[in-house]
DNA sequence: TTGTACGCGTTATCAA
DNA sequence: TTGATAACGCGTACAA
């Protein structure tokens, strides 16, 4: 114990937690013996006589691995400069014990709060069971905000609209669009700004140019094929998602298309791969860092009641070199 | 308590911690009431009466996201299977006090076992703190063995040759090769399996054809172009990893080389990219996911003291678009 | 095969 | 402003 070196008992504690109700003098003294031994808190014995365990949950089942990365990156940071950890876990969305998964995880680990990220976030039963066990969340990219819950989001709306925008201001009129996975909230708001971009242009919304993607390569690959063999092909696709717009330019090379001349292509995040295939891609830059940060934050200073809090950040369009003006 | 609900006191622990001595019969009992109450045993209340905290740290300071994440699913599958969790530390490799920041947290934690990414694997504060902590952990691809430690790896050398050796196979003589972060260890064995292939086939090592990288996409993108811009360009690149290679693809571009005819690419890794990017990448597969998973199970092993072991996991040549015979 | 008493390192409560 | 003491929920050692 540092109170032999220092000189007090368990005020340690105290100067640790940064309470008040320490003299100056003696939290000095403290503070060098901590130094000196390299005193650190145990966190399970913080975790069992107190409510606070430090620990942040992160729960995800995302076919984007780049999606899950980028927002790790995020919360490490918010911890790190908190003294918290990050524990991270995978579910499946779709098992039929996702609540007593969730409960368990989370009544095992007392954990001081957790992230939710898409499809999780808008599993009813992921938020019974932390609603149960009295867990903070917040959820990132929920479909719908949700009475007493947290969450943090982009205007998916509003950034799939401008997308729109800026691909019939370039001149398109038949522009594909690639679903994201219906589980996701965000996907659905991405494909009603893309429609609402095209009514108030006047373009009509074709049928067989909305084609139902996944989120991942292979769904874009299939879609891309199946939006390519149409007999009127459309000028230009917008992916909700960068995985699947590159995929979608995999397979327009199938096609002898050139990019951007035959075909513009747009996608969706930001991520990785929008940066590394060629032509880059041209697309929505949403700031998952920022967001990630910003839902640590929220479930730290959640320690008084505040009540829901909601975090809305902005997007970004990304003109790269994937999409052109018609040529036709 | 599931002891009210079952019929015994805490023999509830020896059931959930699957110790013998307990009939079969308050086995069935006890566990019925487990699931009834859906009880779970405290990870911090055994974290601190035990020295099993159920917790496995992974620790990383990498530039490439998909290769941490990579390696995150197969921890996180191994994990769930035996009941443990994941929490995952980033750490500055370069940082003059990486042994404090370790020590600290293995003694916060009490963690169960550490995984050590490169470079963090290579740095001997790093492990020197673990072994004060006395806390058990295995390194992932390190530089070389060390005495008293695990690890698990492929074998680099030999890989690189083999990737060396198929491009020579091809007929190129004019390899380029892009080097990997110096600080890995994996990225000095890739480079003197490509050496050692070159003096095998009798062709000799030009300098001005290896060029130092630093497994990210932008150093893969400034070798390249200095590849390419070569008086006498090779006929075809090896870059120590996926990303590398990819922008190698996005410089050939640059200077208008048709992939493969002009230029053959090879990468490394097998991550996502190398299926992403057009053509994809003929690479070197390394079972990331599998050394991850063999990782924890000789963490959670290694109850007993059975000493260091080390694992080796084959590697896999996947040919793919990229590479072709040089046309000249 | 099962139960009892004790302690793990910290925080919380209440006195001093 | 500080210090004693009792939890926190479990595992371990030993007794029954």
């Amino acid at each position: 114990m540092a109170n032999r070196a220092g000189v007090s008992i368990k005020t340690v504690s105290r100067v640790v937690n940064r309470q008040s109700n320490v003299s100056e003098a003696t939290r000095k003294a403290v503070m060098e013996a901590v130094d000196a031994l390299s005193y650190r808190p145990n966190v399970f014995a913080r975790g069992l006589a107190s409510e606070r365990s430090f620990l942040i949950g992160l729960l995800y089942d995302n076919p984007s691995l780049s999606y899950a990365a980028a927002l790790q990156i995020g919360v490490l940071a918010r911890c790190r400069e908190e003294g918290y950890h990050m524990i991270v876990e995978s579910l499946d969305a779709q098992s039929p014990n996702l609540g007593s998964q969730v409960h368990s995880l989370v009544t095992e680990s007392t954990l001081h709060g957790v992230i939710l990220t898409p499809p999780l976030c808008d599993m009813p039963a992921a938020i019974d069971a932390l609603n149960r066990a009295r867990t903070p969340f917040v959820r990132i990219a929920p479909e719908k905000p949700l009475a007493n819950s947290s969450d943090v989001r982009i205007d998916d709306h509003k950034a799939a609209y401008d997308m729109t925008a800026y691909l019939i201001g370039l001149g398109h009129k038949r522009i594909g669009f690639i679903k994201g996975h219906p589980d996701h909230g965000a996907a659905n708001a991405r494909f009603e700004g893309y429609r609402a971009a095209l009514a108030h242009a006047g373009l009509p919304l074709i049928e067989e140019l909305c084609v139902q993607g996944f989120f991942s390569y292979l769904s874009g690959m299939e879609a891309g094929e199946r939006l390519l063999s149409l007999k009127k092909r459309p000028t230009a696709i917008f992916a909700s998602n960068d995985d699947m717009a590159a995929a979608v330019l995999a397979a327009s090379q199938r096609f002898n298309l050139k990019i951007p001349q035959q075909l513009s292509v747009a996608g969706f995040d930001d991520s990785f791969v929008a940066q590394v295939v060629w032509p880059r891609l041209t697309t929505c830059r949403q700031p998952i860092k920022e967001m990630a940060e910003a839902a640590v934050s929220m479930l730290i200073q959640k320690t008084a009641e505040d009540g829901p809090m909601e975090r809305r950040l902005d997007h970004e369009l990304i003109v790269r070199e994937s999409t052109a003006p018609p040529t036709s």
